[in-house]
DNA sequence: CTATTTTGTGGGAGCGCTCCCACAAACCTC
DNA sequence: GAGGTTTGTGGGAGCGCTCCCACAAAATAG
């Protein structure tokens, strides 16, 4: 164990409450005895002990981050990668250090809420969740703990930060429509995520705006991953459409290999935009045109929006509520034959 | 704030140590009286307060990961989630927490790492090191900080645990001989860092067994990058190899699309093999042989073997140096042309 | 030069817990 | 049934810090 705060006053012939002070910056210590303490604090090699400092404060300068089984599994694709190192970058910025949850049990969740998030260690947290009734969710609003969503949310408590999934499909698809498709399908990801039913509901916004005929015989519903993306292309092709908008990359890829498969080309015989852009997109032959999301801005934002809770959270009845959606960007490829 | 000890006590009708003793599983507390208790932390809702728990007992039940720049940087390998992932699960059962700490910027590691390692937040910490002269270790050591390394390290009082890079590149190469090559060039990792020098080593090792001569022109040493795979595969074509051993995914996939460029065929004109195994080695065209390392395992070890440092470590002088070398395996696809 | 404010510093209390020692009650043993 | 041991329980101390209040010294005012 490092030296305490007592061995420092006593270095520095001064006392306990003085050498805190110089620690933590107060005004009210005369400019000498603050070099005296600091040059004391070098000395020693002196570090505040965090646990004690937090037991007294109760804070801990500590957030954690909550990212549940199937954001997890998205292992090829850089999401939560991406997502951390955002966080972990604006934690660094304002002193602040992440714990990391990943859990793959759902039947552990409620065990590890008490044990993660329940035992005193966190100040707030972030949670990356996709599935619409997480029952982390109202646990958390219930229990007063602060937190801020990665991914968009109903209750109107909850801070968030999202991507705009809605524009970035509508995006997609009009970008097909731009190039003269006018039977355009989709393969949608699962409809109990909110981002599966944005995207979906992004593709439908697109025809209406262009005042084409939603066709539900052109919309599979897929789970996001590559399997589903297979059969979600064979369940559309007798549909015969020219193009299609699939909800996600790991789909896509399942689709332009079944495609290929089946000796159709892309994009000649069928033009094909996904979401997501990890790097296999632009590796697939053909490349992928995709949308793609500011996944690391997200995880940092995440980060800023919940300090400002806490910052804010002593002063009873929490902060205004804060959400922000974030735009996303079309990386046009050779998929959609494009210009 | 929740309830405390002291409360719960008064509802079960006995004292503080009392309630203490049940919480912790104490063996001389009478059945009825530990029901009793029990009872009233049901009712009361009682969590025990970590913060307060680790003052007293200097132990918080958090262990660090540290992940520098280098290892950070790699996205599109999955080797960082991976590794977060065996880590997480193995510290999950152990009930023991995750604190994340990335840092991009090499800079700010004296800083980081007095503000993390210091803190008396950690119990000890798993380093994900890949440079053979991180400042990290030595300063670790000095400060009898436990830890545990992710990668291997020459000084022998660092527990560690590591891939077969030896090993596995050895196979690798004798693949490529057994396949009748011999003219093999390799493109190498960069040489500070210890699994860039191992896996030239095997290299070298499956040379030697075969009685061929190394021949140095038949050597670039590359960065682990892309970029440094198709300079490098530039750079050995002059000395016509038949075949290419390269250091890293990445790298292969550079050489690959260098070679394709140069209108040169694979394996037809001259066959790969690589190492890592990430997601788009499969995806490339043609689909790469390369080498797997268990790095989930090794995550999840990792925790373990630190565990078990932390168990022994009150005992004076530490537990025994551990360190587990991981065997890899050879995912053979079409790139060495093999049978 | 005394009365009042300001400024700087010290020390006590207490955050919620664990650990140790004290001690009462129950259990032996002969 | 007196002495000794065991078993279960209570309360004090203290982990290292922050925060508050008290108070001495310095600065200001009248």
């Amino acid at each position: 164990m490092g030296p305490t705060l007592e061995e420092v006053a006593e270095l520095a012939g001064v006392s306990r409450s003085t050498v805190s002070r110089v620690i933590n910056n107060h005004p009210s210590v005369r400019p000498a005895t603050r070099e005296r303490v600091w040059q004391a604090v070098r000395q020693t090699g002196y570090r505040p002990h965090a646990v004690a400092r937090s037991l007294v404060t109760n804070r801990t300068q500590i957030i954690g981050m909550v990212i549940p089984e199937a954001v997890a599994r998205l292992f090829a694709d850089p999401f939560f990668p991406l997502l951390l190192r955002g966080a972990t970058e604006t934690c660094n910025t304002h002193q602040y250090h992440l714990l990391l949850s990943l859990f793959d049990d759902p039947t552990a969740q409620e065990e590890m809420y008490q044990r993660v998030l329940r035992n005193g260690y966190l100040d707030g947290v972030i949670v990356a969740s996709t599935s619409l009734d997480d029952p982390l969710i109202p646990r958390m609003l219930d229990d007063q703990m602060p937190f801020v969503l990665v991914g968009g949310h109903p209750d109107e408590r909850v801070h968030y930060v999202d991507a705009d999934n809605v524009g970035g499909a509508r995006m997609a698809v009009e970008h097909l429509i731009r190039l003269g498709h006018q039977r355009i399908a989709t393969i949608t990801g699962p409809l109990d995520t909110l981002h599966g039913q944005r995207r979906l509901e992004g593709y439908r916004q697109a025809l209406q705006a262009h005042h084409i005929q939603v066709d539900e015989n052109l919309i599979a519903e897929g789970d996001f991953t590559e399997v589903s993306g297979s059969t979600g292309i064979q369940q559309l092709l007798p549909a015969s459409p020219s193009a299609v908008f699939v909800a996600s990359d790991p789909m896509a890829i399942g689709a332009l290999k079944t495609l290929r498969l089946m000796g159709k080309q892309v994009p000649q015989d069928i033009a094909l935009v996904s979401f997501d852009d990890i790097p296999l997109a632009s590796a697939m032959e053909p490349p992928i045109t995709t949308v793609r999301q500011p996944v690391q801005r997200m995880g940092a934002l995440a980060v800023e929006m919940l300090l400002n809770v806490l910052e804010s959270s002593p002063s009873e009845n929490g902060s205004p509520v804060q959400r922000i959606v974030l735009p996303t960007e079309l990386v046009v490829r050779t998929s959609c034959g494009s210009d």
